[in-house]
RNA sequence: GGUCCCGUAGCUCAGUUGGAUAGAGCAACAGCCUUCUAAGCUGUGGGUCACACGUUCGAAUCGUGUCGGGAUCACCA
């Protein structure tokens, strides 16, 4: 049990003896104490006085009297201030949190609850590499469902990949025209990029015809449509749902050679699914479910065929579910996989990771989901994550103002390689481990840049500058890591040694915030949000410098206190390490 | 226009269900390596928490309004 927990039983206990009212935890509120004043956690007693009818300071007084008499094993001594009751815990209470936990790498992790979540996220269409909002993304979905298992349940990562629709075809029409043959393996480039290239090269065709089109006098909505180029990749795209055999092979070679990149970028980044959806297989799905849902009179069909939802009552519009040609859309295929995940899987829970401009899309999905009554309907979660956006603004991909992410990994890599160099401290490395380092620390500091971020908010990525190694940074708290474990190397502490029973402040503040660690796993299950993690290891490692720079541990003032001190940084490694392991962030032995 | 999100230091971000004098990093400045890794530590300066009103013992946090920015509202995906 929590420290916070102990405390809010402790009061409640407390003051129902003494004034005979029962409280729940939810009546008043414990906070960490600040700095400036005595003590560990505080009591805000303000919300008591009113029930109570006492004074905060008569209050204050007789409770932190009764509370440090009767659980002297959890206080140490109390202090007023303004209607705050600040408690001191007592020493032995942490060091018994040290002695428990202090080598237990699952410290933290929740027991097993039997309940299956389904994390989706990457989603990737297939004509183009990926870029820096994909990467966010990728490490979010990654994250998350390390975050959801340390909270106890069963995860299956999935990625529903858009293999089809017109985005592809642009790429395929124009490789046709312009790539007399051409292949990735022969012209020795990645698959994604090649394929992508070709979508820029279409771009740039059809811009060049509508602009023609558009000196012959013909309007610009005109020349969008009947741009020849543009044509021919509508026809492609009829031909490729007929199953065309020239049509399908050419897509499925495309196809391939971008799934040969992607795979790539996916192991350089260290992301991997359970589960693979393509479009293709699930562009037809959800039928059914609309011959269902117009049984039960959730659906309504209009006079042209279409049929359609009534959302007004739930503040939004009337959408459509199935065309008038009797082909699904795209809400209606989401709600034929949901269906298709549950069937497979029987989830208990799905957490789909797409950014925010998707949250209308996901309110309807979430909505219809529960008028039909699914079995986990209720939850249906939008993990909606915020753009990531140039000091110029958006990212377009046709404007060519894209941060690649291949590129971006690799020139973090290369940085961290040249900042170790300069600092020359692993020069007995072998090549091998050198370039294990290197990408150690650039994906380290690349996945914490962008985690540590509030997902909910969009965020500002500036290519000028390159992302930081010192700081609030993963490399800072990395080093942290690999700080301590040159001291383990020297020394491991002790099976049953004599510890040090009296805490210098550091000391203390450092298990404090160790003991913190079980609830910021919680929260950032509950809150489906990283940064809180990512957060939590900058604070730990913080006050670990700071306490390293104060306090020398081999050579400290007695052996019990050395003791104590090897413990405490041992545990500390191993959060850290445990919490970027959360994040999929890895922690080096050096550095 | 409807709905939703955002606005905290020059820049990038924290700030638990309302709590004490709003915090970090970067950048700037001043210090600290003959002692466990200086990718570090310590200190200084920097704020009308967009603005106004309200709720309350107490508001960056809750409510209303204003200003500014963004997303979305396709028989596209």
């Amino acid at each position: 049990m929590s420290v916070t927990r102990e405390i809010q039983q402790a009061v409640i206990e407390s003051l129902e003896k003494l004034y005979g009212q029962t409280f729940t935890e939810k009546d008043f509120q414990i906070n960490q104490t600040k700095p400036e004043f005595e003590g560990d956690y505080t009591v805000v007693l303000f919300a008591l006085v009113k029930s109570l009818r006492k004074a905060p300071d008569a209050l204050g007084k007789e409770l932190g009297e009764y509370l440090n008499s009767n659980y002297n094993q959890l206080f140490s001594a109390y202090n007023i201030i303004k209607g705050f009751l600040n408690l001191t815990i007592a020493d032995s209470y942490w060091l018994s949190v040290l002695d428990k936990w202090h080598n237990d790498t699952s410290y933290g992790k929740q027991e097993m609850k039997n309940k299956k979540v389904m994390v989706e996220y990457s989603s990737p269409n297939t004509n183009k590499p990926l870029h820096l909002g994909h990467l966010r993304n990728n490490f979010l979905g990654w994250s998350i469902a390390e975050i959801m298992k340390a909270n106890g349940y069963d995860v299956i990562k999935s990625c529903i990949v858009n293999d089809r629709g017109i985005h592809i075809c642009k790429s395929m029409i124009a490789w046709e025209k312009f790539a007399n043959g051409a292949t990735p393996q022969s012209t020795h480039t990645k698959g994604d990029h090649f394929v992508g290239d070709y979508y820029v090269k279409f771009n740039d065709e059809y811009k060049k015809q509508m602009q023609e089109l558009i000196a012959k006098d013909m309007s610009k909505e005109e020349a969008e449509k009947e741009a020849p180029i543009m044509k021919e990749t509508q026809e492609m795209l009829v031909k490729w749902e007929q199953g065309d055999e020239k049509v399908m092979n050419l897509w499925r070679t495309m196809n391939s050679w971008v799934y040969e990149g992607f795979d790539e970028t996916y192991k350089n980044i260290g992301s991997d699914f359970d589960k693979t959806y393509y479009e293709s297989n699930t562009y037809l799905l959800g039928k059914e479910t609309v011959q269902e849902g117009l049984q039960k009179n959730v659906f309504f069909k209009k006079d042209d065929g279409s049929v359609w939802i009534d959302l007004t009552n739930d503040g939004l519009d009337q959408k459509l579910v199935q065309r008038k040609d009797g082909t699904s859309v795209y809400i209606t295929q989401d709600i034929g996989l949901a269906m298709q995940k549950y069937d497979q899987y029987k989830i208990d829970q799905s957490i789909y990771v797409v950014g925010d401009e998707q949250n209308y899309h996901f309110k309807v999905l979430k909505l219809i989901c529960q008028k039909l009554g699914m079995p986990y309907a209720d939850n249906i979660f939008h993990l909606s994550y915020g753009m990531v956006e140039l000091p110029t603004g958006k990212m377009k991909s046709r404007e060519g103002t894209v941060v690649d992410a291949d590129d971006l990994v690799e020139e973090m890599i290369t940085i961290a390689g040249n900042h170790t160099k300069e600092l020359g401290k692993v020069k007995d490395f072998t090549e091998e481990e050198l370039k294990d380092l290197y990408e150690t620390i650039g994906l380290g500091a690349l996945k914490y840049f962008l985690l540590r971020v509030d997902p909910k908010k969009k965020m500002i990525f500036n290519p000028e500058e390159s992302i930081d190694f010192h700081g609030h940074t993963g490399p800072f708290i990395q080093y942290t890591h690999a700080r301590i474990k040159s001291i383990l190397r020297k020394e491991q502490p002790k099976d049953k040694g004599n510890i040090s029973n009296s805490l210098l402040p550091l000391e203390k503040e450092l298990l404090i915030t160790l003991e913190q660690y079980p609830q910021v796993i919680e929260a950032a299950g509950t809150e489906m949000d990283p940064s809180v993690i990512a957060n939590y290891a900058y604070q730990l490692a913080k006050t670990f410098n700071s306490f390293y720079t104060e306090h020398s541990i081999m050579n400290a003032e007695s052996a019990e206190k050395k003791e104590l001190r090897l413990l405490i940084a041992q545990m500390t490694a191993n959060v850290i390490a445990s919490a970027f392991g959360l994040l999929g962030i890895k922690v080096p032995e050096r550095m």
